[in-house]
Formats: C-alpha cells, structure tokens, sequence
DNA sequence: AATGAATGAGCCTTCATTCAT
DNA sequence: AATGAATGAAGGCTCATTCAT
C-alpha cells in the first residue's frame, strides 16, 4: 500500500508555497516547478493534485479568502455589542495571518486575477458581497439606512490600505490600519 | 520613403494600444505582437521604439500617470479657495479620461506590476507621493495639522475606489466616485 | 492477504485491456494508466507484470498473433481437401475472434508498430511467413509452382481487406472478406 | 522588408522533412523538433508555419495524397484505351516519387493516423473513393458491371501491397507491385 | 523607417517508471 | 500481491527578441 493520506498534506504545503511565491515575487508569473520546489515535490505532483497552474492560483485565492473569514468570524464569534462587531470586522480583515506583507502581495495579484479570470471573479464578488454584507449589518443599529452606505465605503478603503501597504516600503502596520478604518467609521456615524 | 516626425505618432499610438489590450484583457500577459498589431504596426516596430516589452508597459504606465497628473493640475488652474482645490484634486483623480473601464483595469495591473518591477515602483511612489502633498497642501488651511492624515486615508480610499470600481460589474460611476470620496473629506473635518 | 494465481488472471485482463483500449482510441498512444484502469487494477501492477508499456503492447500483439494462429489451424483440423484447407485458412484469417473492428484497430496499429520496433518486426514477420507457408502448402495440390506466387498475393490481398475494413465506416463484413479473398484465389487458379 | 516569399519554401521543406522524418523514424512519434531540425530551420517556424504539430502531420498526409493524385493524372493523360488507363492507374499507384521505403512507412502511420483523427479519416476516404472510382471507370467497358466490385478487391490489393512492401527487409519493389496487381485485374476478366 | 521571418529559451503538461508501504 | 504517491524527463507550444532586407 502506497503511503496513505498524504493528499491534504501535500495540497495545504503546495497552496503555502503559492502563496509565498507569489508573494515573494510580486507577481503571478511563479512557475509551477518554482512552487513545488518551495512545497519540497515534483512539479509533476503539482498537476497530479490540481490539475493545472490555472486551478493551483485558484486554490490558493480561495485559501486566503477563507481564511479571511475565518478571522472575520473567529473575532465577532462572543461580541454581542454593536460597535464591538465592527471592531471584530474590522480587526479580522487585517489579521496577521493574511495581513503580511508576502500575503497582501499574493492578496493583490489576486484582485487583479479577478480582471481576467471568471472564477477568480467570482470568488472575489463572493468575498466583497460578504464584507459589506457583515459591516452594513453591524451599523445598522448604529445608523440605520445609513449603514448600506457607509458599509460600502468602509469597505472601499479596506481594500484601498491594503493596496496602499502593499505597495508600502515598510511592513503592512496592521495598528494603523485598523485605526485608519475605524476612524472612517467613526466619523461616518452621525453622533460620532 | 520614410515619412518625417512618425516616431511621436507611433509611440503614442503603440502606448495607447497597450492601455487598451492591456484593459481588454485584464492582464499584463498581453503579448508584443497584439499590442503591435492593435497599433497598427509590426512588433519590430514596438521593440524599435522602446527596446523591449518592459520598456513599453512602463512607458503606458508613466503615460497613465502623466494624464493623471494633468487632470489635477488641469482642475486646479484657477481655483484659489481651499475646499474648491480639493474638489479639484479629488475630480481630477476621477477625470473620464483615466476613470474609464479599460484604463482602471490597466491601472490596477500597473499598481500590481510595482510589486516585481522597481521602475513600476518608482513610479508609483512618485505618484502617491505627489497625490498626499496635493491633498495635504489643499487640506492645510482647513483642518491644520490634521491635513497630512486626512490626506493620507482619502488617497487609500481613492485608490479603493479604483479597485473596486475596476472590479465592479458595471461602468464605472464618476459621480458615485468623487461624491464618496469628498463625503470622506468632508466627515473627516472637525466642523465640517 | 494475497490471492494465489492471480498472475495468469491478471496478464489476460491487462492483455484483453490493452487491445480494447488500443481499439477505443485507435492509436498506440494509450498511457499504461487507461489499460491498468480498463483492466480493474493499477498502473503499478501492469508494470510488475510485464516491466514497461512496450512489454505490454508486444504482448498484446504477441496475443492476437496467437490467436489468429490458434484460429486458422482449428479451422484446419479434420480438413483434408485441398480446396478446403484453402477456406479453411481464409476463414480463419477472418474469424470473429480477431476480425472485430476494435481488433483490427489494434492489429493495424500493431503491423506499424513492426516499421519502428525490432520485436514487432520480428512478430510480423513470423506470422506473414507460416501465413504464405500455410497458403502455400494448400494451394500447391491445385496449382504446382504457382503456388507460392498465389499464396503471396493471397496474403497480400489479406492485408489489404484488413486495412481496408479497419478504415471503413462500417463494422467488419466477414462474408465479404472471405468471399473477396476466395475469388481471388479461385480466378488466379488456372482451370478454376 | 523581410525576406518575401519564403513561406512556400519553408511549408515544402517542412512537409518533406515530415515525411522523411517519420519514415526514417516509423512512427508518428517524431518530433516537432526533429522535423524542424531535419527541415533546418527551427522548431518555433514549424508551429509558426503550421500551427501545430497535428497540422504538420495532416499537411504531409495531404502532400502524400495529393502526390499520389498527381501521379495517377499523369499517367492517365494521353491513354484512351481501356486497358491502357488500368494500366496507367495501377502505374501512378507505384510512381517512384511515392513508392520508396520512406514514404511507404510515412503511408502506413496515416492510415493508421485515419483510426483516431477526423481529418486523416476524411482524406484517406477521399483518396479511397477516387482511386475506386477511377478504376471502375477504367474497367467498365472491359467487365461491365462487374467493375466496381473488381474496382474494388483491386483497391484492397493495392493497399495490401503498400502494407506488405513497407514491411518487407527489402526496398519496395515497383515493377513487382506493378505485375502483382494488373495480374489480379487480369484474372478477374472473364475473357482474359 | 518598417517589416515579419526566424530563433530559442522557457513554461505547462503528460506519462512511463519507481518505490514505500 | 498490490497500490498509488511521487518523480523527472521530454515534448508541444508561446513569445520576446533579433535581423536581413
């Protein structure tokens, strides 16, 4: 018998590598074999798993976007205060598991896959449909028919910090970016 | 017989046809040949005039930035009162000319290149560089201090709007696109 | 808990596989994968077997040449009449067992096989010999010297009904080929 | 200007370079590399000439065709005689330009290339059809209606010798090929 | 000035083969 | 005996780049 389970190890290491690759590089033009050699196997295998380079970049977009909401429920999961669920949105969209530099690389070539590719648009439009979803109900009770709004431009400079600070020379500063935000928020709110 | 004064034309012409094929495409991965043939040219002819493929996507880029700055500076002429300069900038940066489907999706592939490429970098900080000192300057007279960080988070909500904007279904929308962002500048001063 | 005798089981299973999957595809280009899965086993086993994909088609041709071999001389068994040994090898030629259209597939595949391969070569040449022989060995009775001659074009015309029915868009005609090849030996026999 | 009307040129050399390639070879399995450096020039010009390397294979089957076309055509004009086209079509059939040990083994892989591609289907079925229809022309005002069906074993026969000789130790042998067959024709008119 | 013929490096992908279990 | 995970060599194809004309 051949050795067994393996598949998951080898698929989380290939899609790890993809991310830091691309990271590393700043680019979506990584090889495959580029990335089975930072997963330590065969270019080979990394077709064997996935079936193409196309459905390798795909699974690694998928992988952030979910672990993106990982975070994002991980910190509303307990917080039952208004203000404190827009924290938790806040401070999950800039977690340290995917906001890092190599990340927010990988992060970036990722929206701009969405401009070419059908999947990776989809996959984007379910994430930024989710964000404003999540932020427009947490305002709500803050400000009412205000919070689709306000959602929708919290959610626009979310996604501008991360463009910014991964263009940004130095490390992403994650306590900016959350105060930027909320800040924005903040204000946004009438009685703020 | 070889005509006179065609260099300026088949440059401009060959940079356009980048921002398009690029825009059309949604991706960097345009090749020479396309790019020539929607110029109207050979692909000789592209290499002859800018020495390679690099040299012809950071010339389209540089061309992107310099009509940016235009605009602003084109807005700005004239207007003395503060809030009014920033209003130029902030239409500026949503001139029709720039904020266009095709060209904001080779802007965001000219932002994602300043990941892999250090004269795309370049480029880019000169950029957003300029861009906070315009708004910051304007801002100054309005909020004091205060002016260097509000013009920092509305140049990150300008470039959100870009991206999701380029990433939107629809046309992009000028007037949602300005009225959100001065909205941002607006809540952001104290009695504002 | 390994079952014993499995060898001879499993050689046939891959051997049937092979040729029905050379037959499908109509090429030698089949991966040893598609036989292994054809024959309900894996890849790993086919090479256990018979040590490499080319040991496996030699096998297969080895088989079908077998085959046809083991069909013409059953064909022949208990024939003493000149004339009917003559049916007798003709019908065998075309025996159900090997005249099938997926069959023929296989076999055309295999006799281009001999153009590249020593062994199939070798192959080919065993049986285009003891066919001529077995011709001409019947035929001698009823045309002396020219027996030879007759056998060879006899087994030409074989071949050429073989190419010819594989190529057509219709299912092998065992009536016809039989018929075709019969009157050519009859009207080549001087008072025929 | 860049060297004009080198196309031809190249498209002839590539063509002869595929069949003498897969000849020398016997197989299909050839190279786009090994043509191209046969041909003398390199591989990128085979694909951009032809496309593909299905589409170098096709182009040398329509070359081969086309030839043997030719040589029939060029054999009939001039001969009125009944016999004397059968003749002439059986001649054009074994012209030198097509019967040598190296095309014959290019033949045998495109008839066998005709199992698994549409388009090596549809041009062995044209070149079936005419050389059926040509020699039942021929023949009906010697054997009446019974022209298609010797048209026909006649085909089978011509094709079995191709088989034969292209598996043969020996170079083809014309003048064999040529008596084999009009022996078979001859034979099977009833007053011959 | 301008062309497009020609090159060749490099990538994705397939697949025969090996091997640990 | 049997599996299928894993490798890596090799091929088709693309495309930036060069160059003769």
């Amino acid at each position: 018998m051949p050795k067994l389970g393996m598949e998951p190890i080898r698929r989380a290491a290939l899609i790890d590598a993809t991310i830091a690759e691309i990271g590393a590089r700043g680019s979506l033009d990584v090889t495959v074999s580029q990335i089975a050699r930072r997963a330590g196997v065969s270019s080979g295998l990394a077709h064997h798993y996935f079936g193409g380079k196309d459905d390798i970049l795909l699974a690694a977009m998928r992988h952030i976007l979910a672990r993106y909401g990982l975070e994002v429920r991980c910190q509303l999961s307990g917080r039952t205060e208004p203000w404190s669920r827009v924290e938790a949105i806040v401070e999950g969209s800039f977690a340290p598991s995917n906001f890092r530099a190599e990340v927010v690389a990988a992060w970036l070539n990722f929206y701009v896959l969405a401009l070419s590719s059908d999947e990776a648009r989809r996959l984007y439009r379910v994430y930024a449909r989710r964000l404003r979803a999540n932020l427009a109900h947490a305002l709500r009770p803050l400000v009412g028919d205000h919070a689709v709004m306000l959602a929708d431009t919290t959610a626009q400079l979310i996604d501008g910090v991360y463009l910014t600070q991964g263009l940004s020379a130095n490390a992403p500063d994650r306590q900016s970016a959350v105060r930027v935000v909320l800040d924005h928020v903040r204000t946004g709110m009438p009685e703020a």
